[in-house]
DNA sequence: TAGCTCGTTGGACAA
DNA sequence: TTTGTCCAACGAGCT
């Protein structure tokens, strides 16, 4: 028998955990692996997901060249759907398999190439591996889709989770075959020099992934309840890009965590699985959110347009040091810690009024994580048009969660360095400090560090008082 | 079906 | 300094 199977890989970048591949194998095909770089139609891949995704890929494939087979990548220029024409044409291929993506777009290209595959008598079959449950079987009682966590992670907590497959990657039998391109040729490195940040955070392989995992449990993830919130600690276990990507798997991670046998990792780690699958269930349900909010009502919201302020956001000069820090990991490393992307989520769809896509858009163009599932909820969420979203009233104070949170200052000195001798009573509202401090820690305000963009009262105010105009309005 | 309870992540202010 | 109370809103989900 030499019948060949085409095994396309996406954003499931790994060997294990992976039902497509180890259904091929376990039919007898010899396995073709296949990436091809998605430019989504309305959304280019982000400058940070290019960064990864080339070092991804290069360690993907030199796994497969260790075990005997061939990634073939897929040129560029072409279109998804002729790329894979090409190869199926040279290769024979009788069938394609793959895990499935439940964003909009990537729904509407799948159906179309089974559609088209089916028709060539080429079997197609694609798979639910990238979450714990399908998202088109997931329905409350009313058999309507949730809309609110605590009852979805209720439904389903106790459910059993599908096994991931089993598969001894030793007996896979690769197809024969020639890359004509190779992960370079995709050009993913951007050519501006970014800094070296992203290189000394990130391993962004699967060993990286293992090693993220290994020093995360079992105590880490035990004190994850108590330090989660902490920017200044190593509170979080940082896999959500090697999540996003697939270079782990979400059975193969919450069959570690549950491990443990901790209830601490169950309530706290786990449970955040279970959110990356509400993000994705809402997503699934309500394809329009990338763009407009889930509740059509929010969609005449008085949103200010202010460039302006929307570039001291993102470059980290607000003046507010906790949301200058977070802007600034964000840009150096990629990644942002959670409670931070609260903050500085918050302070720009409430206190600047600038509408929740423009950050949704920087972080998408900035995160190596950038998802869209999750992006889209985390935004909608904090600017409250979404699912459970914060009320409108919820206004995070930029100056006390920085030090209720950064309790030790490091996370604003780390990332903040004009301010590091400023002593921790001012190092979060360092215009409180007299000139005689300042000057003592070498600070000159507008100079060194620029005043805050908006006073807090003020902005508080200011969102406060949008939401009851457009509640009048409408 | 009507009614009840609940909602990841908060802030401001008073005592 | 810490703790309690109100803010004020509404739909989801369930019984």
């Amino acid at each position: 028998m030499s019948k060949t199977a085409l095994v396309w890989f996406r954003n499931d970048l790994r060997l294990s955990d992976n039902d497509a591949l180890s259904w091929a194998v376990d039919e007898g095909y010899h396995i073709l692996p296949f990436f091809h770089l998605e430019e989504g139609e309305s959304l280019p891949t982000g400058g940070a997901t290019k960064w990864w995704l080339h070092f991804a890929l290069e360690d993907f494939s030199s796994q497969i060249s260790d075990l005997g087979g061939q990634l073939i990548i897929g040129n560029p220029e072409l279109t998804c759907d002729e790329a894979l024409k090409s190869v199926i044409k040279k290769y024979s291929i009788e069938a394609v398999l793959w895990n499935r993506s439940y964003e909009p777009e990537h729904i509407k290209r799948d159906t179309r190439i089974k559609a088209y595959l089916k028709n060539q008598d080429i079997h197609a079959e694609s798979f639910n591996s990238n979450l714990l449950f399908d998202p088109t079987k997931v329905t409350n009682k009313s058999g309507t889709p949730f809309k609110v966590f605590t009852p979805f992670w209720k439904s389903l907590k106790e459910n059993e989770i599908c096994p991931a497959p089993e598969l001894d990657l030793g007996s896979i039998s690769w197809a024969k075959a020639i890359a004509p391109l190779s992960v370079a040729d995709l050009n993913l490195l951007p050519k501006i020099k970014w800094g070296t940040g992203f290189y000394d955070a990130w391993q962004p392989t699967r060993s990286g992934a293992m090693e993220q995992v290994d020093s995360f449990l079992p105590e880490r993830a035990s004190a994850y309840p108590e330090q989660r919130d902490r920017p200044d600690l190593e509170g979080t276990s940082k896999l959500s890009p090697y999540l996003h990507f697939g270079q782990i798997g979400p059975r193969e991670l919450l069959t570690k965590f549950r491990a443990t046998g901790d209830p601490k990792v169950e309530s706290g780690v786990s449970r955040q699985l279970f959110w990356r699958e509400f993000a994705n269930h809402l997503l699934y349900h309500f394809n329009w959110t990338p763009t407009k909010p889930l509740y059509e009502k929010y969609a005449d919201f008085p949103w200010e347009e202010d460039p302006t302020l929307v570039k001291a956001w993102q470059q980290g000069q607000t003046g507010y040091p906790m949301v200058d820090a977070a802007m600034r990991e964000l840009w150096t490393t990629g990644w942002m810690h959670n409670r931070a992307r609260m903050i500085v989520g918050s302070f720009l769809v409430k206190h600047l009024l600038q509408p929740w896509q423009e950050g949704a858009a920087w972080f998408w163009d900035t995160l190596v994580d950038a998802n869209l599932a999750n992006n889209t909820f985390g935004w909608q969420w904090v600017a409250g048009c979404g699912a459970d979203g914060a009320p409108y009233f919820r206004v995070f104070n930029p100056i006390t969660q920085g030090q209720k949170f950064d309790v030790t200052g490091g996370y604003v000195r780390k990332w903040c360095p004009e301010l590091k001798d400023l002593p921790l009573k001012y190092l979060h509202c360092p215009w409180e400090a007299t000139p005689l401090e300042l000057t003592a820690a070498g600070v000159t305000l507008g100079k060194d560090y620029p005043h805050p963009v908006i006073e807090h009262p003020d902005g508080r105010k200011k969102a406060l008082d949008a939401f009851a105009k457009w509640k009048d309005m409408s």
